[in-house]
DNA sequence: ACCAAATTCGTACATGTTATTCGAATTTTA
DNA sequence: TAAAATTCGAATAACATGTACGAATTTGGT
């Protein structure tokens, strides 16, 4: 008998299981990305796995449990390098800003499995259903989030870097939010941006950011 | 017998065949943006819009044309309505595009179903399987859409209303891919942005093209 | 009001897919 | 080698899709 149906965290089988848990969740991951989470079978990610489906079980209680999993890691990766890069950054806030936006630019070119479940998660997962688990999991993951991004502003303004007449508690929210958005819509499309806007991804995403930036600029 | 079990375009029954279309295809729409498209199964479109499923198969053929069709038809509003507010705006360039990024928001706070559903296709749909079918879509519904974009800037420039030291073939592309992206996002992530931002999304979205125009704007 | 055509209904069905459970067999640990 | 943990294989129940067809109903035209 299993210790209980989800993973058990210590004991004398624990580097087995992790392992095990590992398998199970990078096989999701890929197939999550290349035919999209809702259409990816329960016996597909057993097979990918190498396991039976009785199997899994002893590891997710169901396919739920999988994504959550997934959404959780990749939410920490994401926000630990993009803390990190926007902490190293030193100087005025513009500065500060640039590099916050420049690790959304790097996470796109080298980590676009991570953006496209992301973006899944945000057009599928953030539903009603599902608003309450999905703010518990941020408080969780980053309590008290909002502050910096208000005080940046705020500093900016003091140091003469940014324009006077940005607002604090909106402005970095907004343009946070349409950056991500760029990042997230780029990394969904994939090859069709390149063939319909003939300019590498990358190259678009820069420009996004440049103007921006140009745009909090102080004048 | 029915004509063709893909609904005909003419006859005596026309009008009847339309609506019935549409009581389908609304219902469908409903149920899409509630539950996520993935997620409805043909019994429950069938159940919302007060028919046999042996009925709904002489008017679609399976549920993917009916994605389609209520896709090719949000595109099509969707684009009608903000090639007009371009069309409409006179004078310099920087007004016409104020005009068409405000064209995005109005779609936003007025037609929020509709962005969900293109919302969730980019994210579900645009994958290598369906790139053919999306991109053959496009090209019938917009031949030739991106060579005004890039004249625009030109124009801009010419005009002295834009920075000069923009990229005809790249700027706009990529300010529009930030507004959509934004835009996209505000309203999947729905009541749970204003949770989490403390703003109503339309100030949000507001903001965004401020900035971004500020951006743009000749020094 | 009536007729003929079109549409819808009701139902049955064949087929495939999916998630989940459970006892037996196997592997691992000590 | 014994006990514990893990995995397996098979069975099952539920669901979903799509098709078929005669009977009942609605529609448009006259």
């Amino acid at each position: 008998m299993p210790t209980t149906s989800p993973a058990s965290s210590s004991g004398p089988y624990h580097a087995h299981r992790e392992r095990q848990r590992r398998r199970i969740l990078s096989a999701a991951g890929e197939l999550f990305d290349i035919r999209g989470i809702d259409r990816v079978p329960i016996a597909d990610i057993v097979a990918a796995a190498g396991i039976r489906a009785s199997t899994l079980y002893e590891y997710f209680s169901n396919k739920d449990e999988i994504v959550w999993t997934l959404v959780e890691e990749a939410m920490l990766q994401s926000s630990t390098r993009i803390l990190e890069a926007t902490k190293t950054a030193t100087g005025p806030a513009l500065g500060r800003i640039t590099a916050l936006l420049e690790a959304l630019g790097d996470e796109l070119v080298n980590h676009p499995q991570r953006v496209r479940l992301m973006a899944q998660f945000d057009a599928m997962y953030a539903r009603d259903w599902s608003a309450e688990r999905l703010l518990a999991l941020e408080d969780r993951l980053f309590p008290g989030r909002f502050k910096p991004l208000s005080n940046l502003i705020r500093e900016g303004i003091a140091d003469g870097s940014l324009r006077s007449d940005l607002d604090p508690d909106l402005t970095l929210h907004s343009v946070l939010n349409a950056v991500v958005g760029a990042q997230r819509r780029l990394v969904s499309l994939g090859n069709r941006v390149e063939q319909e806007y003939g300019q590498p991804i990358e190259r678009l995403f820069g420009e996004t950011v440049r103007i921006l930036l140009l745009g909090l600029r102080a004048p």
